[in-house]
DNA sequence: GGGCTTGTCGCCACAGTATGCAATAACAAA
DNA sequence: TTTGTTATTGCATACTGTGGCGACAAGCCC
């Protein structure tokens, strides 16, 4: 049988670093998580777990659901993904977030944008006073109309 | 066979209304929405659409899912309905929504609060200023950690 | 290299939600 | 009351995601 370990490519920064982060917590490097990885050091700014998961099967296609979705856990748990959920509640993951935001969905056109940090700050800033709750402005998703679509 | 059409219990307001809603849009007043609605009445505050299922089929087990997703859409655009989505992007229906709110989960134990109109109001405002975007904040869910959960 | 430990995989079953389609039934008009 | 129109149902099916479980294999130690 040949060789499963493709030595092809090596990964770039700062994916080569994933196999002494996993090893560093008791985990262990896997075809199967190489094979996800390699996936998202092709992938930047924001992707559907599907669209993962069908990325993965263009090139392995035994590849199993379950495992997919289990390594996006693990490789979130890392901080190499934040994930939040679209307007109909489906996971959408970013890839190495550089700085937190939330996302913006527009309900009429589908159209999205990025909310930052400062146009946030009111509402983490209340909420941290008031309750002293801390906001994830990663998973953040605000729905509206933008204003091409106007008032539902 | 039996007569159908239950006339057990006259539905409280705004629930009677619904079938005059439903026909003043060509749409039709069916057993199945009947017996949604029936449920919906005995409901306040926020249920699941499968738990609204799940109550369904324990007055009728006939009762179909797709039948039961499709009528809480067309309730929701009679606004008798919000919808929002949990932490996982699980649907939760708030049912005769008096001022529009929207949620704060935490993510540590589950807790979840309600955020008013006016602590929404800096980032809605920013929004409406800047982009023109008319913030729902009905589907508004902020996740994040309460004061006794602390940072992840 | 040869074993051991235990994390991970593959598989299966299931929860939750959405959609196309043909058969049915609600409604209104006659 | 009968008929005709067409909204709605039921069904089959697909998609997204989770969880249990036994077989397997990655990595450590010798
Ligand atoms: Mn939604
Ligand atoms: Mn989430
Ligand atoms: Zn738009
Ligand atoms: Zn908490």
């Amino acid at each position: 049988m040949a060789s499963v370990t493709t030595r092809s490519t090596p990964l770039p920064a700062p994916w080569d670093g994933v196999r002494a982060q996993l090893h560093d917590r008791g985990l262990r490097w896997t075809p199967q998580r190489r094979l996800l990885v390699e996936v998202l050091a092709r992938t930047d700014g924001h992707v559907t777990a599907a669209e993962l998961l069908e990325s993965c099967r263009a090139i392995d296609p035994a590849t199993i659901p379950s495992t997919v979705y289990r390594t996006l856990d693990v490789l979130e748990e890392l901080g190499l993904l934040r994930h939040a959920h679209g307007p109909e509640g489906r996971e959408e993951y970013h890839v190495l977030p550089r700085e937190e935001h939330g996302h913006l969905h527009c309900a009429g056109c589908g159209g999205r944008w990025e909310i930052g940090a400062d146009d946030a700050a009111a509402l983490v800033a209340t909420l941290a006073a008031r309750d002293g709750f801390a906001v994830d402005l990663s998973h953040l998703v605000v729905v509206g109309r933008c204003r091409g679509c106007g008032a539902g």
